[in-house]
RNA sequence: GGAUGGAUUCCCGAGUGGUCAAAGGGGACAGACUGUAAAUCUGCUGCAAAUUGCUUCGGUGGUUCGAAUCCACCUCCAUCCA
């Protein structure tokens, strides 16, 4: 099976310009492309690991990736798809977050010996001319087409500003760029980035009448149609300050059924025989199949190494048993203290379980939380440096653990 | 630039002088049931030294015994006109 092929069958393509063409590039590893990362966090996420990973594939294919950071593109914000206007990030805040994705991408993929590039669309597009961009690019742009674009619907009803409404010039000027400067021939980005990629293609054929072509790679979307990698305090971050790996694993550990052979397909490298055959799997066996997925993923994050703790981590705390010495831990302060006791309550704030105060109150008081398995039901309980000598595993709720030492 | 409508808690959204920490829904969190799933049911959802106190309804000032609610100015947003 060839590299178009298994990416079909892994259901990470949602749309292309040419399938015949573009089969034929990618399978015959002709084809140089790049994927645009904006700097919007100072961390990647699933989003982006996704994309890295379909870099990686066609990289083995023989096809030459270049990731493209959008210093430039970052300036400006992409309104697509999206309901509000971005929060504007200051050039001090792009630099360091391209500074911080440049190092994780470089454990992703092969940038030595020029197998991979990495550029900076800043280096182009902050230092174009306006007027000069205007005569030279936004002539071949037709107003009315740009606003019929689906992926500004969402703004009608909250605005769209000039500033936002010029991503789509940009982001089709840096493909033109790359294909004078690199030959880069494809683009790829996320579905939603469709229409930006076409008027791409498009400003190519119009200024050098060459051909182009786009692919975009389906979104990962759970079964209710939310984006994944979304937890309720934000994104799966790649980052382990941001997301540590046993959160990592837990997040897709805890992936619902009918999301995890999508998953795993997509996201693993795993070999399609082997993903047909977990397919048949129903039931608690899904179980397994969502350790795999979480072990796999965390181990190409994370390596190896994070991977087992993470899972036997999860193993000691789910399952009974295991080795606990790799769970979430929290060192209390002297400053938790309060002549020489701590109550229940802080503890649970200092380790983070929960925000407030208030909010361990509640916890306690509706019977979520206990110490080394013994239900907590006083909500002033006091502990004192000694407690914590011997082992103490605070648990919150039923997933939420905390070694805490003293 | 003109006219109109609007800004309420994580989100949507009710509330037009005291009975308001603010209806209802969603989400989140906790409990039951389970498979670390989904669905369902229950509780809960500003903060705290917690039968009480403190801070919140775009911002700043004002009226009042008392303001999310009334007045003035400002900021931002939407719609229509230019």
């Amino acid at each position: 099976m060839q590299i178009y092929e298994e990416l079909v069958a892994r259901g990470l393509i949602a749309q292309v310009t040419n399938e015949e063409e573009i089969r034929d590039m990618i399978n015959n590893g002709k084809a140089t492309f790049y994927i645009g990362f904006d700097p919007t966090a100072d961390s990647l996420h699933v989003g982006h690991f996704m994309a890295l990973c379909l870099m990686k594939r066609l990289q083995m294919a023989g096809n030459k990736p270049i990731a493209l950071l959008g210093g430039g593109t970052g300036m400006v914000g992409d309104p697509s798809g999206r309901s509000d206007l971005r929060q504007m990030l200051t050039p001090e805040q792009i630099d360091h977050n391209i500074a911080c994705f440049k190092k994780q991408m470089e454990r992703f993929i092969d940038f030595s010996d020029g197998k991979a590039l990495m550029v900076n669309n800043a280096d182009w597009l902050m230092k174009l001319n306006y007027v000069e961009l205007l005569r030279e690019v936004g002539a071949h742009f037709s107003v009315n087409r740009m606003l019929s674009h689906e992926c500004y619907k969402k703004r009608w009803e909250k605005g769209l500003t000039f500033l936002e409404f010029n991503y789509m010039i940009m982001q089709s000027y840096d493909f033109y760029e790359l294909f004078q400067k690199y030959g880069c021939n494809m683009q790829f980005g996320g579905d939603d980035q469709w229409a930006n990629m076409l008027a791409g293609t498009e400003l190519i054929r119009r200024k050098l009448g060459k051909d182009s072509h786009a692919m975009t790679i389906t979104l990962l979307l759970n079964s209710e149609g939310n984006k994944m990698g979304k937890t309720a305090k934000g994104a799966v971050w790649l980052d382990p300050e941001k997301t540590s790996p046993f959160e990592f694993f837990q997040y897709w550990r805890n992936v619902a059924d009918a999301d995890v052979m999508k998953c795993i397909r997509m996201l693993t490298f795993l070999p399609l025989e082997q993903i047909d055959e977990m397919e048949t799997w129903e039931g608690a066996k899904l179980n397994e199949a969502k350790e795999i997925l979480a072990y796999e993923l965390t181990t190409l994050v994370h390596g190896e190494e994070e991977a087992k703790k993470a899972q036997e981590a999860s193993h000691a705390l789910f399952a009974g048993g295991g080795d606990k010495a790799n769970m979430p831990c929290h060192t209390l302060s002297a400053d938790d203290f309060r002549d020489g006791s701590i109550d229940i309550l802080q503890i649970l704030v200092s380790a983070g379980l929960v925000q407030s105060r208030s909010e361990a109150r509640r916890s306690v008081e509706q019977g979520g939380v206990s110490v080394n398995d013994e239900k907590i039901t006083d909500v002033k309980k006091l502990y004192s440096q000694d407690d914590f000598k011997d082992e103490f595993i605070i648990k919150k709720g039923k997933k939420k653990f905390c070694k805490i030492e003293a």
